[in-house]
DNA sequence: AGGGCTTATGCTCACGATTAGAATAACGTG
DNA sequence: CACGTTATTCTAATCGTGAGCATAAGCCCT
């Protein structure tokens, strides 16, 4: 693309057997995934990329302004419908267990890392579109109907996105990522809102403030920067030290006492 | 080897550019690494596998019985050499900063899960023995003197132990994977044991007692074990279940709060 | 000039989780 | 039957987090 990698990491090798190659079975095309985190808005000159926001190719995703619509309208009672398309007893239990597990419907919330368990379950639904081209047929082959949730991809490119947008939600907890996206300064609210694009959910705003200030993430340049629409705010940098600092530096998600809890 | 996988999970995909292959640099070999759990002790028949404890390799990792010797008397000081060498200012600063860190000298403790961070770190340094056989020549070439920490091991294949450790160490916390180390029904010291084996450090026996009761991750077969040298143990069993309970299950190590701290 | 809106920033309180360790129970052995 | 060993229960102190109040400091409008 062109553009300058502030973070590479190596994601996963997928390598499923119906992932392209040829048909006879014979070869089998394997994808050594990278995530990486840029600070450009534009491909460079010359390339053909596009930038794509991720919540349209997993709109389930994204609990910024409270559950989606499409969860509640459309994701769960297709997922209803599929659970009850089990056997009753164990099997239809496990389908139930799962869905409010992941999806959050049960006692426990919304756990913005569990992207991957989700995709899957929409998967084995069949409720992407792709579930159809590959091999699970979800209970029988009844799908919603439609062509599935989320912008339609090649291969098995939504379960790639999956798996990246999970590593890196997982990885805002224990690592400073965020600061790869941001420029050199930023305000404390720019701080939050690209965490809660990542993580998808919304935060509180002082407790934000006290986590990033109290783990000397950030330090205060004088300046500030006037246009917020209210209190002029001050501009932060973040102090790459911490790195050497403290063991895990990371700005943290609610929802998860990291132990079983 | 002809074993019972109890769990299995792709750890990472190795293709640095000198890892095997031919020495024209045309091929590169990469291996796809899977880490798995086993509950046997020994290779099916017919398969020449054999048992090797992961502490012989990584013996810098297991502090179960306090800080290691090899640790105080051979890496400390060695490390302190390999910063010395540094020019003094800032590369001087940032190698001890890494070594701070990741071995635990400055204000934090011993992070258990830096697995990678050290092996990385020592790797550097050249002082593990694979150091001189790949590019990196540490310190000006300057070695311990010796073949290196841990008993030798071909190709890149310390780097994958260590991923794999790291990995585990990590999952611990969130995943109920030591279940899949121990038989049905096993005594709480014995679950505790197996832990520390895997996390290299001890944990508090009453407080792990607790959190894993807390999280009802076990429940009471009526049975006792009554051979533990003292008042007798009930015999617990893994229910299965919480993992469709509850988002993130698992025993929980000491010393990280999760968030940045 | 001042009311009302917006965002920034500082602070407090309650609660739950974790750490550390005391205290008691139940077994085998000399 | 005292003693050593391990199991199990319980408590006190501490820390981190969630939630919200209160104040500060801009802008816009009348």
């Amino acid at each position: 693309t062109g553009m300058h990698l502030a973070h590479v990491e190596q994601l996963y090798t997928f390598g499923d057997r119906d992932r392209g190659g040829a048909a006879d079975g014979r070869t089998r095309v394997i994808a050594v995934a990278y995530l990486a985190l840029v600070r450009e808005r534009h491909p460079g000159a010359g390339h053909s990329a596009a930038w794509q926001p991720v919540y349209r190719f997993l709109p389930w995703e994204d609990h910024r302004g409270g559950e989606p619509a499409l969860l509640r309208d459309g994701i769960r009672p297709a997922l209803d419908a599929w659970i009850a398309g089990a056997p009753p007893g164990a099997a239809r239990r496990e389908r139930r267990g799962r869905a409010d597990i992941t999806f959050g419907s049960g006692a426990a919330g919304w756990d913005a890392e569990r992207v991957l368990d989700r995709y899957e379950l929409l998967y084995e639904a069949g409720l992407v579109a792709e579930a159809r081209r590959g091999g699970a047929a979800g209970d029988g082959g009844r799908t919603s109907g439609g062509a599935g949730f989320g912008a339609p991809l090649a291969l098995d490119h939504r379960r790639i996105l999956a798996t990246a947008l999970g590593r890196l939600r997982g990885k805002l907890k224990y690592r400073p990522l965020v600061f790869e996206l941001l420029p050199k300064t930023f305000t404390l609210l720019q701080l939050q809102r690209t965490v809660e694009t990542l993580a998808g959910i919304r935060l509180h705003k002082q407790n934000f403030r006290r986590l990033v200030e109290r783990g000397a993430l950030v330090e205060g340049t004088g300046r500030v920067e006037p246009a917020t629409g209210g209190r002029p705010a001050e501009l932060f940098r973040f102090r790459r030290e911490v790195q050497h600092e403290r063991p895990a530096p990371g700005v943290g998600l609610p929802g998860l006492p990291a132990a079983g809890s």
